[in-house]
DNA sequence: TATTATCGCCTCACTGCTGTTGCATTTAGC
DNA sequence: GCTAAATGCAACAGCAGTGAGGCGATAATA
């Protein structure tokens, strides 16, 4: 591929992260216009809205198959595992603020990748609850879930959170929660 | 208002705000089939889409508003008021799904209610912290998103949880979190 | 039962988004 | 500098959603 198609695919997939988050309706025209390219440039690059979606997707994925391999979490010490996951998926989750869950049913293959990207994070969870770092009387799909959440919050609502802050922030919260002693 | 305007207005209120939660694309054609109703039905009784919008965000709000005064956040027992809040507003956000905060831009008289009632809780969380239920060194706006969250999802992401059940595990959560002892 | 508010069905016009094609122009890479 | 890839621009067709109006039928209420 040309240095400048690179680019201008890299633009696409970047405004249209960014505007398919905010609206998901948002129109095909919105997206190049953004990403400052022709619509019909769009057309030539992905055969339909579908493409694009997936397109999209398949960047956010590729980001976090990163995260996941370099936070080794099958083999680092817990704590460890856990802060570095959270300090480096903070911003996979702000650069590409999609919510896969909902917008990714229409994408077979890439439902699939996400789950088994899913799958090793329950790992680590379940670890985490044999090495006794998890009460033992947790629900994993719930601590699972509670660990998303407070990711997600981090990322979007705390905009200002360095990455590195915003891990302390969510492994305090998920290991302690917030009451008193 | 005749009684089958209102059996009408009701359903075509919690179609849309079923449909328009999983999909915030929904067509009004969508909502109106599966209110059982005629499209042009829905057309008279709202100008627009951003009314019909509108009058389902109206419902949601009217429903927490009642749960806001049950629970009485100003008044009970942190803990008792916060469970029962919890348990009330578990409900209501599964009847009425849709995410006030993003898709209630268009719409400034509701997402002044929605401000006013936000607040109530803000200040149930600062008397948390100020009668010693919180630490505290805990920000207050991090402790509110992160209820949220946990309400949000007990709710949707395990609906097969009771009221009580959902509360129990939020209250739990948010107070103490997941870790070991 | 009589009235009338409400509804369903049909039709119409309008708009915005999608997807395609042809052609001239620009730009990257050799 | 040359070549081919990539782009921008304009125009077109098709489709789905929106919104309105008329009219006869239906059902609630007094």
């Amino acid at each position: 591929m040309r240095a400048d198609a690179a680019r201008n695919l890299d633009a696409v997939l970047r405004a249209g992260a960014r505007l398919l988050a905010e609206d998901p309706g948002t129109s095909m025209s919105a997206v190049a216009a953004a990403a400052g390219v022709d619509r019909t440039t769009l057309h030539r690059r992905f055969a339909n809205r579908e493409a694009l979606l997936s397109a999209v997707f398949q960047a956010k994925l590729d980001s976090a198959e990163n995260v996941l391999d370099e936070a080794r979490l099958t083999e680092a010490p817990v704590p460890v595992a856990l802060h570095r996951y959270v300090e480096k998926i903070v911003p996979v989750s702000r650069e590409w603020p999609l919510d896969t869950r909902r917008m990714m049913q229409n994408d077979p293959a890439a439902s699939i990748r996400r789950q088994e990207q899913s799958a090793r994070v329950d790992a680590f969870i379940r670890r985490s609850r044999d090495e006794g770092y998890l009460r033992g009387d947790v629900d994993m799909t719930w601590a699972r879930t509670v660990l998303d959440q407070l990711v997600d919050a981090a990322a979007h609502q705390f905009p200002t959170l360095t990455p590195p802050q915003a891990a302390d922030l969510v492994v305090a919260t998920f290991m302690n929660g917030l009451g008193a002693a």
